[in-house]
RNA sequence: GCCAGUUUAGCUCAGUGGUAGAGCAACGGUUUUGUAAACCGUCGGUCGUCGGUUCGAAUCCGACAACUGGCUCCA
């Protein structure tokens, strides 16, 4: 028996893989750039705390880091200023970075004289008959494939950002080494450029737009990861099931509903315990007087469902089922809870429930390609109402090596499989990476990677292959030929957990959501008090066409309600004076835009609700 | 979970041992308004929780909780 992830929203972990020469000598010149800082960096810290042990100091997407042993020492932001008026004179006395080889005998003595342990040991990561190189600059010498840049001089515009911890090599059971990260540019007017985007980004962090625009919030009462959602928060999640129950619909899915938790006995059946405990909430222990702890018996557990899949296969289950009924498409937003650790969470882009855009289609062999173009066909309208560009299709395979260990033993299904996936995404001119040794237990897959405004990189949906679970299941259908058969089961989640795609989506707009989504669409601004009847009529009119319409009968000036409805994100404004009153017309104003004109507002109306029927950017 | 940091009014933030402050919001009044803030006033906090040190604690110490950053980039 062998655990499996089921969770749809799991993060790939990343395959450690040591950069090849060549791929070192690819270094663009801004990554050579950023290493020879990190250099310069831990030349710096060696001048001030010179018991520091070093570890690795390579360049990153958005700086450099080096990490640092210092037994007796807590960096501090105050450091930082010392650190680096530490590296703008080793900057000004212009050092040369310059190579030199040595022998795996002189390298491991050079270190170990130094007191230098963690050097000794990345030592061990070079294979035998590859070059051992060092960089020198100034006093410091480092074990380093370079590429650097001339010299220290060159290095005009950086800056230290933050402290933090990490374990040795990643791995949690290692000790932790304090890391420093920094960031350099070529110019000091793209240094500035970057600290200015990072101050954007922290304006348009979700968790700080949703607390503006209250849409969701988090009470210690209620728990860490459980958010609540507020009713304009709510508007964004029914717009969404909205949107996804239509295309389902119209795709051939049908909608079912299952309960929150199930028994013990379901997820043994699943294979998700014991492996998968540890990911689930606690179970609840229904008991009954008797001789056990306290005076009671365990009579039974119940586990709240950390994914939807093993209620939906009780489904498919319940009544004999016909090739004739195949694909099964069954639909739910089900709402799921993972116990995350505490540290792991993150506002609503990582949370302990969530509620997924889920569907399970069950199908046959001879069904399964042109199911799964479906799926994704899906997943690109989708993305094209919402005006996603920067997203990567990740195609996780198996590794043949572990069959049977971490991937199901059904080598020519995996294959099938595979080809069937790969062909589809090529078909459809997708761009995609393809990730071996990623898939899930039961089958490949396809994740689609976002990246947070803060740079952390999620996955916002999924597409997966199952051909490993559904036995376990006993599902069946009979077949033309009247035998039975195992169907292929593919999770989809296209547009993954309201809770992360709303993060997502209030990052991607800043708040600034289009018509069909705004929580508050419409505002309807009488100036004075003359226009206020006609101003109450638009409004009636626009409430009873659908429109999520509020009025600002207030005595504000108009620019006040003005100010008001822009800094609440609005996305259209009616001004409404006396002379639009008396024509029946209205003056718009569209948030962020500013004022578009005067129309009839039978004019203004229609356009209104063509806007959002169509979804319109 | 681990390391570090943070936690003061609904929000954004001042306040480093001597009895808690500002702006915005809210509320009340005055003002009757033309495309991003009219004016005046009022209310609002056992300073995350619990414990300790002290004549005295938002401030110092400890525990706990929540949040934030990092633990993914590999010489």
């Amino acid at each position: 028996m062998v655990g499996y992830a089921l969770f749809f929203m799991e993060e790939a972990k990343q395959a450690v893989v040591r950069k090849t020469l060549d791929e070192r000598n690819q270094m663009t010149d801004l990554e050579r750039l950023r290493h020879s800082c990190a250099h310069v960096l831990a030349t710096a810290v060696l001048r001030i705390w010179p018991q520091a042990k070093l570890d690795i100091g390579p360049p990153t997407k958005e700086g450099f880091y080096y990490d640092f042993d210092l037994a007796d020492h807590r960096f501090c932001p105050e450091d930082f200023e010392k650190i680096e008026a530490e590296m703008k004179k080793i900057t000004k006395e212009n050092q040369v970075f310059e190579r030199s080889v040595k022998t795996r005998e002189e390298a491991e003595a050079f270190f170990a004289e130094a007191g230098q342990t963690f050097k000794v040991e990345r030592l061990k990561d070079i294979p035998e008959g590859e070059e051992i190189s060092f960089y020198q600059n100034g006093e410091f010498t480092d074990l380093c494939a370079g590429p650097h840049v001339m010299r220290t001089g060159n290095i005009k515009a950086y800056k230290l950002l933050k402290v933090a911890s990490a374990y040795y090599r990643g791995n949690e059971k290692n000790p932790q080494l304090q890391r420093i990260y920094g960031t350099a540019f070529q110019k000091k007017a793209e240094l500035a450029e970057w600290l200015e985007a990072q101050e954007e980004a922290r304006r348009r962090d979700h968790r700080k737009i949703g607390k503006e625009m209250s849409l969701f919030t988090f009470d210690d009462d209620v728990g860490p990861g459980l958010p609540l959602w507020m009713p304009k928060g709510t508007v964004l999640v029914e717009e969404l099931e909205k949107l996804a129950k239509e295309t389902e619909f119209a795709a051939g899915y049908q909608r079912v509903r299952t309960p929150h938790l199930a028994r013990e006995a379901m997820y043994k059946t699943s294979g998700h315990l014991p492996y998968y405990a540890e990911s689930m909430f606690p179970p609840m222990e229904v008991t009954e007087a008797g001789e056990g702890e306290g005076g009671t018996d365990v009579k039974d557990r119940y586990y709240l469902k950390a994914m939807n899949c093993p209620h939906h296969h009780k489904i498919f289950a319940a009544v004999p089922r016909s090739y004739r009924e195949l694909p099964m498409r069954l639909a739910e937003y089900g709402v799921c809870y993972r116990y995350e650790q505490s540290g792991e969470l993150m506002g609503l882009m990582r949370v302990r429930s969530m509620q997924m855009n889920d569907a399970h289609i069950y199908c046959s062999a001879e069904q399964f390609a042109e199911e799964f173009r479906a799926v994704n066909e899906m997943y690109l309208k989708y993305f094209q109402i919402f005006g996603f560009e920067k997203y990567q299709m990740r195609f996780s395979t198996h590794d043949p090596a572990k069959l049977g260990e971490k991937f199901v033993d059904d080598p020519e299904l995996w294959k099938k499989t595979e080809d069937m996936v790969r062909e589809v995404l090529v078909d459809s001119g997708i761009n995609f990476v393809e990730i071996p040794n990623e898939a899930a237990f039961y089958g490949p897959k396809i994740d689609v990677q976002v990246w947070s405004i803060s740079g952390r990189e999620f996955t916002i949906a999924t597409n997966q292959v199952d051909f490993a679970v559904p036995p376990r299941f006993g599902l069946a259908y009979k077949t033309s030929e009247n035998t039975l058969a195992t169907p292929l089961c593919i999770h989809r989640a296209p547009l993954g957990t309201h809770e992360r795609f709303i993060a997502f989506l209030i990052e991607h707009y800043a708040g600034n959501f289009p018509l069909w989504l705004a929580p508050e669409q419409v505002r309807v601004l009488p100036i004075g008090d003359d226009p206020i009847p006609f101003a109450k009529e638009v409004h009636k009119r626009l409430r009873e066409a659908g429109i999520r319409a509020e009025i600002d009968a207030g005595r504000d000036k108009i620019n006040g309600k003005i100010q008001n409805a822009e800094q609440a994100k609005v996305h259209t404004m009616l001004v409404i004076g006396n002379r639009e009153s008396e024509a029946q017309s209205v003056s718009v104003r569209i948030h962020g835009k500013g004022n578009v004109g005067v129309t009839s507002f039978d004019a203004c109306l229609s356009e209104l609700e063509e806007s959002i029927r169509l979804r319109k950017p």
